[in-house]
DNA sequence: CAGTAAACGAGACGGTACGTCGTGTCTTATT
DNA sequence: AATAAGACACGACGTACCGTCTCGTTTACTG
């Protein structure tokens, strides 16, 4: 109805930027990522920057926003009616993008940002985190109408059981972190969890 | 009988610097800590820090370090004889620790600086996380003799599913905190980890 | 037609760091005269002083080359006819600015920067030297028109015989500096270039 | 016969410092000589200079006061019996020594220091300038004798025509001087202060 | 199909902090 | 006592970015 006239934003340039932030945060890491750098490499005045975005980390977000974005559409978990097996690939699979170095640099990042920004740490729930949340909590809830799972059981506290000491070692280096693990953590939350 | 002339370095100077940064952390926060900000408050030049510190999360660490060994000695989790009533207290207590902005934001910084400086993160471990994990797993294998505990656990990833969710909501945001909470994930791991 | 983007220079710092400049010399003199003092002093970012300048020597130059520019347009030394009389006034002018310290303090910042740095020497010469050495010439030839001076006496060497013993012994401050001294380097100097 | 027990200075550390400081300037110039610098070539330490030089400009001077006294003992201008031949050949060798670069840099290193410090310029005046000044003062009045100069002439005035011309054209680079420049200025000043 | 207003690239600006160098003073251990 | 060594407080260096601010120059919609 309204004619939207409104600011004539440049998809072109937002690209680039993204994709600048992107390709800086592997090339010379995340500490030494600059708004400077990112607008020389995209080819776009500062001022495009700030306009758009309220903040570095902002602009981190959404370049992995993006990226995140082209895979999503709609996840599920696979479910091969064992809970058991189903979680052990999933975290191994998890266990293997922590391996990754492609990937390791640009989530630490984010992760850094999310810390220090509580606003931030809201986007992130919201636009990355809970999708593939709630396709996790799908899959347990099949679990439990299949008798593998508590009925009653809190399942964000499982979630957190499950994932958290995973990310912790990832992110804090406190611990090694491979298959065997990823199993041990799928095998110990089932029990805390299991049906009665 | 060895001469020791090593580096003649000032002790006032140093505690200087390090009561400076924690100070300012406290006041100005982490992102607005400058190695020049230390230097003036501490009244030092900057090259005193340059020439004993390699970056600016080691002053913090040390600074938080410092802190930390006055109330070290001989660490000890409480023992009631009962490891449910005991874990509960020591979660709530870290669950108020978390509560505490005066403790949260020197915290927050040093995990910021650790999960950037895999450096940073040995020591961390080493000389802060080790001595306090250790007194967990003491009182953990006296649960296991008392038979509150599997004897086969494996107690290191005990101890992360207990703690781990906790850190990393309080480090991302990513859910609320409380004495319920620490009771719930007490109660979870506890389950887990049960006796045949 | 030409579209000129050039530099955007702001023409209001400029004249600032100028400023500052000239009064920094003048009140701590050229020895502690510092980048940092001059932005400092002149309300602007360092960093506006070096993409303008490529040395402190030059901005000092261009703050003084900016006072003798007031003062230019078109110089002309007194002509009443009499060679020896004119020279004589000139010199003692010359003599008189010497013993002034509001004049000393900056000249001599300016010639211990020209002594050091060749470019700053052509500099000097092209855009404050030679308009004064070019009206000293023009007199010369019309006292060689008027007999007063050899026909084919070489001015360049004439100018360096009578003011390099005052610029010297001023510089170096090998020698007192008067009248009397001035009056006696013209009647020298003119008896070395008499006419036949 | 005083036991002389006073400062036991090392005559060894001296001379070290004498040398580095030389060589430090033919090295990376006077701009960037540095008293830490002379300190660590010549393997000293710093309160070792402090101790005995009031100023870099005074261990400068006293490098090259070291090395002109080399050469020292009895100055003695040649004596052809004509003033003319002499004066030529003695302006012609400084014209040679200021084309060396060996010479340049740091005798015009110690004219930086002589101009902006008065008590320098002294000690320059009467240990290094006022011998060779004196030897020349004193083949002027032999050919005052031989009715070659004028008996009334002043022979200070004289030899500031004849050397200031030279020396400055050198020190602001405002000139070429070779051979025939030097010729020139020994005629001009020879005419200037004919017999009459 | 111009006219115009915004978003754009470029980059200068006042600042803050960086990490380094040199100053002149000092302290310690050696000679 | 003077020395070599070098830590210290301090001040300045020259650089990197910050976030803001003009500059012309597209660009895309209105009128």
């Amino acid at each position: 109805m309204a004619p939207e006239s409104g600011p004539r934003r440049s998809e072109r340039s937002r690209q680039a930027i993204l994709a600048a932030t992107r390709e800086l945060i592997a090339e010379v890491g995340y500490g030494k990522l600059s708004i400077e750098g990112i607008a020389a490499r995209a080819g776009v005045g500062k001022q495009t920057i700030y306009r758009w975005w309220p903040s570095k980390g902002a602009v981190v977000f959404d370049s992995l926003l993006a990226l995140s974005q082209d895979s999503a559409g709609d996840i599920e978990l696979p479910d091969t009616g064992d809970i058991r097996t189903d979680l052990r690939s999933v975290l191994r699979a998890t266990v293997a993008e922590f391996a990754d170095d492609e990937f390791q640099a640009p989530i630490r990042a984010l992760h850094t940002e999310i810390m220090n920004d509580p606003q931030l740490a809201t986007a992130y729930r919201e636009r990355m985190d809970t999708p593939v949340r709630e396709a996790k909590l799908r899959r347990l809830r099949s679990a439990q109408r299949a008798g593998q799972v508590a009925e009653d059981a809190d399942l964000d506290l499982l979630l957190d059981m499950l994932y958290a000491p995973l990310t912790q070692r990832w992110l804090l280096r406190s611990g090694g972190i491979d298959a065997a693990f990823a199993d041990a953590l799928v095998d110990a939350t089932l029990r805390a969890f299991a049906p009665a």
